[in-house]
DNA sequence: TGGTCTTAGTTGTAGGTACAACCAATCTTC
DNA sequence: GAAGATTGGTTGTACCTACAACTAAGACCA
């Protein structure tokens, strides 16, 4: 264990993190499934893979930058495949493996829906802090995922948020 | 909408917290399950009852205190009365209302469980952070959740995060 | 070659949450 | 004092996620 309990402080600290936890995911689900029919995770697969070369990534792969597990992935994979949003097809180099492909209308999804997502992210977040603050969070974040198994350094992905409305061929 | 798409530093700094938002909350709740079999909300629940006079609230009051909608905590209520953590009885007061109270066990439960997700916190969060970094959170925290709704203002609550190990009478 | 271990992925199931529909009690207003 | 609106809460359903069990293919090794 790790010693003491809570100071002040450091109490004032978790809570309102806590408080963002609880409350952040909310607002990003709710924007994107009333825009755009999606879940903030589900966005970030077709986001994710958007931006992989051929629209395509083995499973694996796409679980592991996406942070999630690879039932949780095989489960929505199922779900925007229903949707027509991605496809799968085996690996042709290993036969155990599955490839993930954006479709058309996945790639289409993306683009009609990254502006309104970027914008939700902007309003809630990014406004609400000084440059100076958004640098400290960045900081901060890191230093937490540091903690959080060895998944910390390789967060940085999807660029995906400032695409300029490029439209699909 | 809020113009322009994010820029280099306020895209590292979304994707870092955002990786935070997606692993963070997975932490927690396993932590809680395993070592009390408790979801991080049940968790929140139990502890924000055991800070009310009487360990007794209004669903009405508590939903609002733990950022909850009403059929979420009434679901959850439900769940715990199962578990005999919690019992409801109608408000004498207003025959709409019900109030929900700890029971016994339920109170025990939270003082069982508190140390170890104080710990919990502690190592992934707390640790992780320079005082200063404490300090610049709770105010990135507090600022963003400004922009979340009136809730906000209000996030100021549980305690019992420090509650020292004394035993229920 | 055949046995075992590991890796990749899917499926089943149980519990959690959102949203909408619903019921009952109170308040308002005329 | 009765109609309509509002408030407090529960329930039903659909979807999401975790966890465990399972299948199948590659890797390793005798």
């Amino acid at each position: 264990m790790d010693g003491k309990s809570l100071s002040q402080q450091e109490l004032a600290a978790w809570v309102r993190l806590a408080t963002v936890l609880e409350l952040l995911p909310g607002v990003l689900d709710s924007q994107l499934r009333s825009d755009a029919g999606l879940t903030h995770f589900q966005y970030i697969v077709l986001s994710t893979l958007s931006e992989a070369p051929q629209h395509t990534m083995r499973m694996t792969a796409l679980a592991a930058q996406t942070h999630a597990t690879l039932p949780r992935l095989s489960h929505v994979a199922q779900r925007l495949q229903d949707l027509n949003l991605v496809e799968r097809f085996p690996c042709p180099e290993d036969a155990r493996a599955t490839n993930i492909r954006l479709t058309a209308a996945g790639l289409q999804k993306v683009h009609d829906s990254a502006p309104g997502h970027a914008a939700t992210v902007r309003h809630h977040v990014i406004d609400a802090l000084t440059a100076e603050q958004v640098h400290q969070l960045t900081d901060i974040a890191t230093a937490v995922l540091r903690r959080l198994g060895p998944h910390g350094a390789t967060a940085a992905s999807y660029t995906r948020y400032d695409l300029p409305a490029t439209p699909p061929r």
